[in-house]
DNA sequence: AAACTCCCGACTAAATCACTCAATTATTTG
DNA sequence: CAAATAATTGAGTGATTTAGTCGGGAGTTT
């Protein structure tokens, strides 16, 4: 799996609009001041982000960008394999060098990391994140339930509306 | 975390010198030859290894490497840190961009990542490893005991010696 | 001394990352 | 319609990282 300040990013910006989202739809521009991250490269994950259906938008005057589905249908792993695509750590997808057996001795090791990883990573949702940027930290349920929701995010702080006067 | 075909090659490198280090110790040039990697970079990978105190080393004629200590008392962990350092998912471990908050809303979230990943990969020993490539599947605890041993390698498949004539 | 083996640092080509830039298309408002 | 707003696209670029190579040196054994 391609772990990169991109992924990072992404999942900020995601973050953000699912946090403004409910005032209709949520500009580049906006995102890009708060977050600072540079309209370029933002329109460059958008578009991915677009391209796998995890958020719509609307041109013109009063567009912007929202979630295509609910938040809580929307995973960490999505985000990142929408923006880094192969999300893969096995490097060797049945193909390369491992054709040869005995090359691929860890073939296995790092195929089971890749599902570790992604099993977390599918195991929270925006809607969490999002919850936890808000300090809504209520923790009702004492850790059980299936495998969903984790409770490990300590940093509520958020970036303050610094645009909106 | 970096995962890269350094770490792999280190932990195929080990599995291979695991196998073989009952018979004192074994050269790069073998392993090299077994396994298809190149002397020089083996060279470089067990450098870090060695000053990891995960190998040690006997220069000269008959001379080689051994593990350092019992190979079960070795994890994957310990082996992709020597040979990759950092380790670490976060990229902001604390100061880069994270002074800001904010930024640094996900960063709770690749920490956890990460202690995921290395939980997971400390959880695999080399000896684990290298039993699975002995090909010595009897399953013998029915999962359970701690967190260590996982059973997840299906490919038992190894490079035989095609120097030992 | 000769062969063997580890040891070390510098070097490099290729790939990837983290962006930027310029131009275009669609939509709304006046 | 014109102007402003925003998304959309594709190409380009500099810095960094990766995945090695290379050339010699140093310790050991026969």
């Amino acid at each position: 799996m391609r772990l990169t300040t991109k992924g990072r990013f992404a999942v900020t910006a995601m973050i953000d609009l699912g946090l403004r989202q409910e005032k209709g739809t949520v500009t580049l521009a906006a995102i890009s001041q708060r977050q600072k991250i540079s309209l370029s490269y933002l329109e460059q994950l958008f578009g991915r982000l677009r391209r796998h259906e995890l958020v719509e938008s609307m041109r013109g005057p009063g567009g912007g960008y929202k979630l295509a589905r609910n938040a809580k249908d929307i995973t960490v792993a999505d985000i990142i394999y929408a923006v880094d695509e192969p999300l893969d750590a096995t490097q060797c997808g049945g193909k390369q060098n491992c054709h040869d057996d005995g090359q691929c001795m860890t073939h296995e090791l790092w195929a089971s990391l890749n599902r570790h990883m992604v099993d977390f990573l599918d195991s929270v949702s925006l809607h969490d994140l999002v919850e936890e940027q808000r300090g809504k930290r209520h923790q009702p349920a004492p850790e059980s339930v299936t495998v969903r929701r984790h409770v490990m995010f300590q940093e509520p702080r958020l970036v303050s509306d610094t645009t909106a006067a």
